[in-house]
RNA sequence: GGCGUCGUGGCCAAGUGGUAAGGCAAGGGUCUGCAAAACCCUCAUCACGGGUUCGAAUCCCGUCGACGCCUCCA
């Protein structure tokens, strides 16, 4: 049985779906303006996983990731290049499609964008004012009205009276009341802005998830998901707005990412303290990123350095040790020894989906990984076929794969790999030879050029690092 | 000030009542011409102080500390 945290009830709760099979998981994309970041990444792969993880369980998932492409900081963006918003923010919309295919990440259902919502937005907020939820200011904004919400605050915890005494936010005039947030924003001179019952304008930051949301998935949804820095006020804001709306319970569970920690601080745009994910995959495998955060478990803060991300490559590798091939020369193994592997395989299937029913437990899950490589390692050293090994590769190969690592030897170009093997064939004839210098010397300087090579009984093998 | 999360070996990190998974690093070993890889062995009593219990890292209270949100943020 799947249980899953819930920030709404801070329980982990059973996983039971709305429809039979059907998950309904809406996760808040990025507001589209930049390079993103690794911390984006990792809200990413907590997600992916998560939604890799539903569909082995047998789920159908629906997936929806929205763009947040009309923006104050595009805008701002958008001057400063002298380029039109929406242009602007299609070119980054693309360029973050690309990041997720490159970190594995699996495409969402769908990816709504604000831009292609509007209709739906300002009817959303035509309704909100008839239910005497929200309501137009003179100025030309549309405030959602927090007061009118009975139980506001209920997501991230906190009171009106709470908030109101901590509040450090310039109260802007129109309000009724301080805490009411914006639903629809009049449009300053020369800002892109599109036609509504309040005059020129443009949506909020809170109401496009709740129209998409609608348009999407519908009145109710399994899991709504995003960084916890999101809990206030966007998703506090969302829940306020949709439930208000529909008068319906909003999101079944609530689901919340920790935040990348760069230096002992969270890594946000305000500090500067900024990886982009391109930056991070000319530098390693996009498997190192995913495996920093399965190491970890995906509601707490993440280490991001160079000595989390060495060890979270180690384990890359270690875990690529258990796909190797069988010795070409192996003999065989006894049958006890097979039976072993195959009660391992079995085994690590069940530990498998015990760790990740908890809440998806990936520590757990990688665990269980090492402990099945190091069976299919110890049986590929005494001797067992490639024949033997498959079985249990193929539970280990379809087990990472629900967590989204890739495992593959690296490749370089098939031209250079011809030149490699002659090189090989060379020093195989100098060490009959007994040259172990010069044997040294090309096992050395190929080290150099990222090349591995490894002398066993059955000949030497190589690989890329 | 308010709300929340958390404090496990040198490092990353599972475990939420019955005497501490896993990985990295380190040390020893098998294999190897030497390496590398793989495999084997060694390596913690869970921030601190009280309490509940036959029994607590795990529940309760307090202290100290870290981090996040309260303002754009995955």
């Amino acid at each position: 049985m799947l249980k899953i945290y819930n920030t709404l009830t801070r329980k982990t709760e059973e996983f039971q779906t709305l429809e039979p099979d059907l998950v309904k998981m809406y996760v808040c994309g990025v507001t589209v303006y930049n390079d993103a970041h690794v911390g984006h990444a990792m809200s990413a792969l907590v997600f992916d996983i998560i939604r890799r993880y539903l569909e082995y369980r047998g789920h159908t998932v629906k997936h929806v990731m929205n763009y947040t492409d009309v923006d104050d900081k595009i805008i701002q963006r958008a001057k400063q290049l002298n380029e039109d918003p929406l242009i602007l923010s299609q070119r980054y919309i693309e360029d973050y499609t690309q990041d997720l295919a490159s970190l594995n990440v699996l495409p969402a259902t769908s990816y709504p964008q604000v831009s292609k919502t509007m209709p739906l937005i300002i009817k959303f907020i035509e309704v909100l004012i008839q239910k005497e939820a929200a309501y137009a200011a003179p100025n030309g904004d549309v405030y959602f009205s927090v007061i009118s919400d009975k139980d506001y605050g209920k997501l991230s915890g906190r009171k009106l009276d709470d908030m109101q005494a901590g509040s450090r936010i310039e109260v802007e005039e129109a309000k009724d009341h301080p805490m009411d947030f914006a639903l629809w924003k009049a449009a300053k001179p020369g800002e892109i802005s599109w036609d509504s019952p309040w005059g020129k304008g443009r949506p909020g930051w809170h109401i496009e998830c709740s129209a998409m949301n609608l348009a999407e998935l519908g009145e109710q949804i399994d899991i709504h998901g995003g960084g916890n820095d999101l809990i206030f006020p966007h998703h506090e804001n969302e829940i306020a707005q949709t439930e208000s709306y529909t008068g319906r319970e909003f999101a079944r569970y609530w689901v919340h990412n920790g935040m990348l920690q760069l230096g002992g601080e969270k890594m946000s745009k305000s500090l500067g303290n900024i990886v982009s994910i391109k930056e991070f995959l000319s530098q390693r495998e996009a498997d190192v990123m995913r495996m920093l955060v399965l190491n970890g478990s995906y509601r707490a803060p993440l280490l991001f350095n160079d000595d989390t991300l060495d060890a979270a490559q180690k384990n890359v590798e270690r875990l690529k040790s258990a796909l190797r091939p069988a010795s070409a020369s192996a003999s065989g193994l006894a049958a006890d020894a097979i039976a072993a592997l195959a009660s391992a395989s079995e085994s690590a299937k069940t530990n498998f989906t015990d760790a990740m029913d908890n809440d998806f437990n990936t520590a757990g899950a990688i665990a269980v990984l090492f402990e099945l490589s190091k069976f299919i390692n110890t049986a590929r050293d005494n001797s067992a076929t490639g024949e033997q090994l498959k079985s249990a590769q193929g539970v280990f190969r379809e087990l990472s794969s629900v967590l989204g690592l890739k495992l593959e030897e690296k490749k370089g170009s098939g031209d250079a790999e011809a030149f490699i093997n002659l090189l090989i064939e060379v020093r195989a004839e100098v060490r009959k030879q007994k040259l172990w210098a010069l044997s040294d010397q090309i096992r050395d300087k190929l080290k150099e050029l990222n090349v591995i090579i490894e002398d066993s009984k059955d000949g030497t093998k190589w690989r890329y690092l």
